[in-house]
DNA sequence: GAACGCGCTC
C-alpha cells in the first residue's frame, strides 16, 4: 500500500518513488513528494514534467519548469527536453520563446535532439520564423529535422512549401522515413495532387514500406481525395492487417467518394472480422451516411453505436443534426437541444454552431440568436453561421452589424463569411454597402473574390435594377463567369422585364447547364411579358425538345402536429372554399386600398380577371392562407416550398433523432 | 530523452 508519503528521502530514493507513483497512475502523490523534497535534484524535475505532458496536463508541466527557473536552478539537456515537449503540447508561444531562450543561454543551441524538439515546438505554436531560424542554426540536420519543419509548414497552412522542403531533403541525401511519409501525404490530399502522391506511392513501394500502417493509411485518404478511390481499396487490400484507423480511413473514402452502399458493406465487414470500433468509426459511418443523404441508415446507426456502449459524443450530435434542418423538425430540434444542453454539449463550439444553424433553418431566428449569444467562445464558422442566419431571413442590416462585431473582437472573416454578407446586401438592396464590401475583402482582410463572391454581386446589383452594371460586372470578372452570376441576372431581367440581357443572360446559362428548367421557363415569362409570342414558344419548344420538364412548386405549412402540403391551384384540401374565400376577400382588400396584382407575372395568355385567380392560388399563398386561418394567432406561420419530388421525401425525421438518442 | 495516420458545424 502507498498511504503515507516518506519524507527526508536520499535523492537517488526519492527519485525511485516519484516514478513508482507515476506509474502506477497517482500524479497527485508523486507532486506530493515532489514538494516535500528541499532540493530536489534534475532528474525528479524532468521525471515530473514529463509526466504532467504525458497524461495530459501540458500546462502544469510549463508551469513547473517556470518554478525551476524561478528557484535560478541552471537546467541541463533532459529538462529543457521535457520543457519543450510540454510548451509544443500546450502551444503556448510565450513559453516557448523564453525555453527557446534558455536553450541558447546554456550553449545547447547546436545540440541535435533539442533542436529537432525546438523545430517541433514551434512548428506546434504555429511559428514558422522560429522553427525556420533554428532548422537554419543546426550543423548536422537528420530525417527528424527536416520532417519537423514540413510538419511546421503543414501547421501553419502553407503547404506547397512543406512539399517543397520535402523535395529539398531528398536533393540534400536525407532519406525520408515512414514518419516523413506520412506527414507529407496529407498534403497531397489537400492540395488534391495526385502526381505527387504516385510518386511518394512508388516511393514506398521501393523502400518496402507499404506495410507500415501509418504510411498506408496515409495512401488510402490521399487516392480517396484525389477521387481514385479504386486505387485506394488496392492499397488497402495490400495490407496482411488493419488497425481500426486503417479501417475509418478506407469507409469514410468510399463515402466521400459518394459510394455508400460500398461504404456500409465495409462497415458491416468490419464488424464480422470482430475490429474493435472507437469513436471515429461510428462517427465517420455516422457523418458519412448523413453526407450521403442516407439519414434513415445514419440512424439505425446512431441506435446500434449505443447498444455497442457508446454515448453519442458532439460529435455525433453535429453530424445528426443536419437531419432536423428543415421546418416541420422544429420539436424535434428542440428534444436534441435539450440533449445538447443535458449533457454540457454547449460547451462544444462546433455542436453550438450546428444548433444555431438548425434553428435558423427551422425558422427560429430569435431562437438561434439566444444560442448564439449564449456561446462563451465563437470562431469563425459560428459568426458565418450567425450572419448567414440573418441573411436568409432578410435582415440585412443586423447581418452587416454582426459583420462589424465579429471583425471588431478579432475573430478572421474568410471567404464563406464574404458569401454571407454579400447576400445579405443583395436580399436586402444595401448595394453601396454591398460593394464595398466586396471592395475591401481583398484590400483589407486578403481574401481574394471568388466566383460565389462574384455571383452575389451580380445579385447585389441586378436585385437593385442596376442591370447594365450587373453585365459590366460580368464582363470584367477574372473567371469565367458561373450559373450563379448568370442566373441572378436572368432572374432580374425577368422583374425589370429586360429583355436584351434576358437573352444574353439564358443563352450562356442553356451553354453551362442545359438541363435547368428555370432558366427556359424564365426566358419564356420575360418574352411573353414583352408580348414576344413566337420567341417565347420558341423557348418552350427548345425546352420540350430536349425533354426537360419543370416539376411544380408545392408549400407546406404545420399546423399544431400536423403538415399541410399544398400545390399551385391546389383544391384537394378540406377547407379549399374557405381559403379560396378568404384569399379573394383579401383582394377585395387589397384592390380598395389601392393596390393593384401586378399581372405580368402571369405566364398564359389569360384575362385580366383570370390572370387574377392565378396569382392568388400560388401555393405558397395557399399555405400562408391555411395557416392564418387556422393557427389564430397562436404562434407564426412558417411555410417552407420546394419543388415537389423532393417533398414526397420530407418527414419530421428530428423526432426520429430525438427518439434514437437515450440518455 | 525527439517526429506520424481516422470523426463534426457555415
Amino acid at each position: 500500500m502507498l498511504s503515507k508519503i516518506p519524507t527526508n528521502l536520499p535523492p537517488h530514493l526519492s527519485l525511485k518513488f516519484i516514478k513508482t507513483y507515476i506509474n502506477s497512475g497517482d500524479l497527485g502523490r508523486a507532486r506530493q513528494l515532489f514538494d516535500k523534497i528541499p532540493d530536489p535534484d534534475l532528474r525528479s524535475w524532468t521525471v515530473l514534467i514529463t509526466a504532467y505532458t504525458r497524461q495530459g496536463f501540458a500546462k502544469e508541466a510549463v508551469k513547473l519548469y517556470t518554478h525551476l527557473r524561478d528557484r535560478s536552478i541552471q537546467p541541463d539537456k533532459l529538462v529543457l527536453l521535457s520543457a519543450v515537449k510540454a510548451c509544443a503540447t500546450s502551444a503556448d508561444l510565450i513559453k516557448a520563446k523564453e525555453i527557446s531562450e534558455d536553450v541558447t543561454k546554456f550553449g545547447l543551441c547546436s545540440d541535435l535532439l533539442l533542436g529537432n524538439a525546438l523545430i517541433d515546438m514551434y512548428g506546434k505554436c504555429r511559428y514558422i520564423e522560429g522553427a525556420r531560424k533554428v532548422f537554419e542554426d543546426l550543423q548536422v540536420k537528420d530525417v527528424i529535422s527536416w520532417t519537423s519543419v514540413c510538419s511546421c509548414y503543414v501547421n501553419c497552412g502553407l503547404p506547397r512549401v512543406a512539399l517543397k522542403v520535402f523535395r529539398e531533403m531528398g536533393l540534400n541525401g536525407v532519406r525520408p522515413n515512414s514518419v516523413s511519409l506520412s506527414s507529407i501525404l496529407p498534403v497531397c490530399s489537400d492540395l488534391k495532387c495526385l502526381n505527387s502522391g504516385r510518386e511518394i506511392h512508388g516511393f514506398v513501394m521501393k523502400n518496402g514500406m507499404e506495410e507500415n500502417m501509418f504510411v498506408s493509411s496515409a495512401l488510402v485518404d490521399m487516392y480517396s481525395s484525389c477521387l481514385c478511390i479504386r486505387q485506394a481499396q488496392l492499397v488497402f487490400d495490400k495490407m496482411p492487417q488493419r488497425d481500426i484507423v486503417l479501417w475509418n480511413v478506407i469507409i469514410t473514402a468510399y463515402f466521400a467518394n459518394a459510394e455508400s452502399e460500398n461504404a456500409l458493406n465495409l462497415f458491416r465487414q468490419m464488424r464480422a472480422e470482430g475490429a474493435k470500433l472507437n469513436y471515429a468509426s461510428w462517427n465517420a459511418v455516422i457523418g458519412g451516411c448523413m453526407q450521403n443523404g442516407r439519414t434513415q441508415d445514419a440512424l439505425e446507426i446512431l441506435g446500434l453505436m449505443q447498444d455497442s456502449g457508446f454515448k453519442p459524443n458532439q460529435i455525433t450530435i453535429t453530424s445528426i443534426l443536419p437531419a432536423c434542418t428543415n421546418l416541420e423538425s422544429l420539436r424535434g430540434g428542440r428534444e436534441i437541444h435539450g440533449y445538447v444542453f443535458r449533457h454540457w454539449f454547449l460547451e462544444d463550439i462546433t455542436a453550438t454552431t450546428a444548433l444555431v444553424f438548425m434553428y435558423a433553418k427551422c425558422g427560429q431566428l430569435e431562437v438561434s440568436r439566444r444560442v448564439f449569444d449564449m456561446m462563451p467562445r465563437r470562431d469563425t464558422v459560428a459568426w458565418n453561421t450567425v450572419i448567414i442566419a440573418n441573411s436568409m431571413h432578410g435582415n440585412g442590416e443586423e447581418a452587416l452589424l454582426l459583420f462589424d462585431e465579429m471583425v471588431n473582437s478579432g475573430v478572421k472573416p474568410n471567404s464563406v463569411t464574404f458569401t454571407g454578407v454579400l447576400s445579405a446586401c443583395s436580399h436586402s438592396r444595401l448595394v453601396d454597402r454591398g460593394l464595398s464590401m466586396f471592395y475591401s475583402m481583398d484590400r483589407d482582410h486578403a481574401i481574394e473574390p471568388d466566383t460565389e463572391h462574384y455571383s452575389c454581386m451580380v445579385d447585389v446589383l441586378s436585385r437593385a435594377g442596376r442591370l447594365e452594371e450587373a453585365y459590366r460586372f460580368i464582363q470584367d470578372m477574372p473567371m469565367e463567369p458561373s450559373a450563379g452570376a448568370w442566373g441572378a441576372l436572368l432572374g432580374a431581367c425577368r422583374v425589370y422585364k429586360h429583355v436584351d440581357l434576358g437573352r444574353i443572360a439564358a443563352n450562356h446559362l442553356f451553354e453551362i447547364e442545359p438541363h435547368n428548367p428555370g432558366n427556359y421557363v424564365l426566358l419564356s415569362n420575360i418574352f411573353v411579358t414583352a408580348k414576344l409570342w413566337a420567341e417565347a414558344s420558341e423557348t418552350r419548344k427548345l425546352m420540350k425538345d430536349k425533354g426537360i420538364r419543370k416539376l411544380p412548386g408545392c408549400s407546406w405549412v404545420q399546423v399544431r402536429n400536423k403538415i399541410h402540403t399544398f400545390v399551385a391551384g391546389d383544391k384537394s384540401n378540406d377547407q379549399s372554399d374557405v381559403i379560396y374565400r378568404f384569399l379573394n376577400d383579401m383582394g377585395e382588400k387589397m384592390r380598395l386600398a389601392g393596390y393593384l396584382p401586378d399581372t405580368d407575372f402571369v405566364l398564359q395568355d389569360l384575362g385580366q380577371e383570370e390572370k387574377e385567380d392565378t396569382l392568388c392560388s400560388h401555393s405558397e399563398k395557399l399555405a400562408v392562407a391555411f395557416g392564418l386561418l387556422n393557427l389564430n394567432g397562436e404562434s407564426s406561420v412558417r411555410v417552407s416550398s420546394r419543388n415537389l419530388a423532393a417533398t414526397f421525401a420530407k418527414k419530421d425525421l428530428a423526432k426520429d433523432v430525438a427518439c434514437a438518442l437515450r440518455d
